[in-house]
DNA sequence: AATTCGGGGGC
DNA sequence: GCCCCAGAATT
């Protein structure tokens, strides 16, 4: 039941949103369409990031059929940068799920959004409160931190049970008639103000609401455990150039960077791959060497240029492109790292 | 419940 | 360095 403290919130946060909302492209629509585009950018992503992308997005694909009707190529090569690219492809075919069983209208119902590819708890919450104007939860990092404080909550938010506290108190205090501003309000708060290192309580439009304010918590709040740190793999990257000119690349299948293209990478414990490509070495020279830094893995690549001939065609595999072919395709930010270093 | 999915920005 | 971001799917 909603009490004093939580209709104050409510009150307080949304006055506060509609006066302080930043201008975002998604926020001067209600298609639903493209707020589930802004939302699933939006995924462990920063907004100031997100922004040129949704923008060329929305302009390629405006609407659901082009975005169904699209190549996955230039789907992803849209995409390229962003990372979790899964979202791009559980994307479009979210929206051919939309276009078959909904007469490509979203629909507005939490049990029917959630069952479409993509579309996870946060994010049906999203759609139908800022499209549709349903009060319906929309637990994000941001959502929990600001929770947290506010109610002096003890638990680690890392833990997936402890999300259903916050759905559960969201349900409770959200405004009914305004799920779109409060949802996105508490967001707000998260990203400008309420943020995990130094918030800006001084500014705060609900500092008097916050119980961790009140009790100097909001520095130990919320309390969230570490996770494990990441793997080192190592690599050499071959840049490997035809007498034509054209390059060797190769498409990763699934998993990690799944569709996405690379110079070959091998392994540093593994030998005689050359073999697989049919290649005769006729130069190869060590440019230097290329990081990089995943959310749960390092790769680290010692990256090579060599001039090759094809010496066994039947052994082919990868693919042989100019450097304007190689510009059409989707490619990971280690393998621009590559070529920026041999230039 | 734990792991796998990218990449960048802030401190 | 470390944290964490308008999380979802898979195991």
């Amino acid at each position: 039941m909603l009490d004093q403290k939580g209709k104050e919130i409510q009150q307080n946060l949304v006055k506060w949103y509609l006066k302080e909302k930043r201008d975002l492209p998604w926020r001067h629509t209600t298609d639903p369409y493209h707020i589930w585009i802004s939302e699933v950018m939006l995924q462990q992503t920063r907004v100031d990031t997100v922004i040129p992308y949704y923008n060329r997005f929305t302009k390629a694909f405006p609407t659901m059929h082009d975005l169904a009707n699209a190549e996955e190529e230039e789907l992803l090569k849209l995409w390229e940068g962003l990372g979790y690219y899964s979202r791009a492809r559980n994307l479009q075919q979210g929206v051919k799920e939309v276009i078959e069983l909904y007469d490509a209208k979203v629909p507005n119902t939490r049990e029917q959004i959630s069952a479409i590819r993509g579309i996870g708890p946060y994010t049906a919450g999203a759609i139908l409160s800022i499209a549709y104007g349903v009060p319906e939860h929309a637990v994000d990092g941001n959502v929990m931190r600001v929770l947290s404080r506010l109610y002096a909550i003890e638990e680690d938010i890392a833990k997936p049970k402890t999300k259903k506290i916050f759905e559960n108190l969201i349900m409770i205090i959200i405004d009914k008639e305004d799920p779109s501003s409060f949802n996105q309000g508490v967001m707000e708060l998260g990203a400008t103000i309420c943020t995990p290192g130094k918030p800006k309580c001084l500014l705060c439009p609900v500092r008097e609401q916050c119980a961790a304010f009140e009790q100097g918590k909001t520095d130990s709040l919320p309390i969230k455990s570490k996770k494990s740190k990441v793997k080192k793999i190592t690599y050499n990257g071959y840049m490997l150039k035809r007498s034509d000119g054209k390059w060797l690349v190769e498409q990763r299948e699934e998993g990690l960077l799944a569709k996405l293209w690379q110079y070959p990478l091998i392994e540093t414990n593994q030998t005689n791959w050359a073999d697989l490509y049919g290649i005769t070495w006729l130069e190869v020279e060590k440019v230097g060497e290329v990081t990089h830094l995943f959310s749960h893995l390092k790769w680290e690549i010692e990256v090579f240029v060599g001039k090759v001939e094809v010496k066994d065609a039947e052994k082919f595999a990868g693919r042989w492109v100019t450097e304007e072919e190689l510009n059409q395709l989707p490619l990971p930010v280690p393998i621009q790292k590559m070529r920026n270093l041999a230039e």
